[in-house]
DNA sequence: GTTCTAACA
DNA sequence: TGTTAGTA
């Protein structure tokens, strides 16, 4: 691991700055932190430390969120990401999961991930989204 | 004063 | 998600 790589994850920011430089509230921080979507690190007092990494993932999580992702879409983009062997369909779908919601092909994408939810835990898309395929 | 967990609205 | 209670 480079240098910069090790400063990027060294945990130093309370929940307080983390706040301000994303915007979240430190109730989404923490339920961000539930799913598993970031580990940060913990002080003996129990208190939560966060990296520069930890901020960029939740500047990601944000954007994501703000453009229609739900919680379980997030989660297969970011296990997408390090999982060395991808499958075609997943790239297929992390490329698309970044477009914007209104693209019409993106709708197509949905439409199938439905049809082979199953696969998967729990389809990455909220129940309420269905009217869209009506 | 700040942050944490848990729980309720 | 926001908010609040009781702690550490």
């Amino acid at each position: 691991m480079s240098k910069s790589n090790i400063r990027r994850s060294m945990p130093v920011f309370p929940i307080s700055i983390v706040m301000q430089l994303t915007e979240l509230s430190a109730r989404q921080i923490r339920y961000y932190e539930e799913h598993k979507l970031i580990s940060p690190a913990r002080t003996e007092g129990k208190r939560r430390l966060f990296s520069l990494n930890d901020i960029d993932k939740l500047l990601e999580i944000k954007d994501l969120l703000e453009q229609g992702m739900n919680m379980a879409g997030i989660k297969k983009i970011f296990s997408i990401q390090d999982e060395s062997p991808v499958s075609e369909q997943d790239k297929k779908d992390a490329e698309n999961a970044r477009r914007d919601l209104s693209d019409e092909e993106l709708r197509k994408l949905l439409r199938n991930e439905f049809l082979r939810a199953g696969r998967y835990q729990r389809s990455s898309i909220q129940s309420g989204d269905m009217s869209r395929f009506h």
